[in-house]
DNA sequence: CCACTGACTACTT
DNA sequence: CAAGTAGCCAGTG
C-alpha cells in the first residue's frame, strides 16, 4: 500500500502539461512533505514503467537534469526538448519560465 | 522492525 | 561556482 503522500505525487506528476517541469522538491511539497523530494526520485525508479509517468518532465531544484550521463541524461534532455523546452548554455532549464505550479 | 538506498536540497567551506 | 555535509523520508529486503 502506498502512502497517500505517494499517491498524490504520482498524479501531480502524470498532470505535469507538455513544455513544462517540475522540481523534486515542489512535487514533494504540494504532495505534503516539503522534505520528501529524495522520495520522488524513489517514485519515478519503481513507478515509471507501471504508472506511465512523464518522468522526464521531473529535474532538480536548480533546473538541471539529476540523471548522469550515459544514465539517461540525453535521452530526458531530447525529450525536453522535443516539447520545447529551452536549455541555457550550462544546460539548465529556465523554471522562472518553464516551472509548472501545478494549478 | 532495522538497515540501507536514493534521478534531492539547503547550507557551509 | 564547486565540493563537502547534514537532514530528510518512503520503498525494499
Amino acid at each position: 500500500m502506498l502512502t497517500p503522500f505517494t499517491q498524490k505525487a504520482l498524479h501531480m506528476i502524470k498532470n505535469i502539461p507538455e513544455g513544462r517541469v517540475m522540481t523534486y522538491g515542489s512535487i514533494a511539497a504540494f504532495a505534503g512533505k516539503p522534505n520528501g523530494a529524495r522520495q520522488i526520485s524513489r517514485l519515478l525508479h519503481s513507478m515509471s514503467k507501471k504508472h506511465d509517468l512523464p518522468w522526464h518532465r521531473v529535474v532538480n531544484s536548480k533546473g538541471k537534469i539529476s540523471l548522469r550521463p550515459s544514465h539517461g541524461y540525453e535521452l530526458q534532455k531530447a525529450l525536453l526538448e522535443s516539447e520545447g523546452i529551452e536549455f541555457s548554455k550550462s544546460d539548465t532549464i529556465n523554471l522562472t519560465f518553464f516551472l509548472w505550479s501545478s494549478l
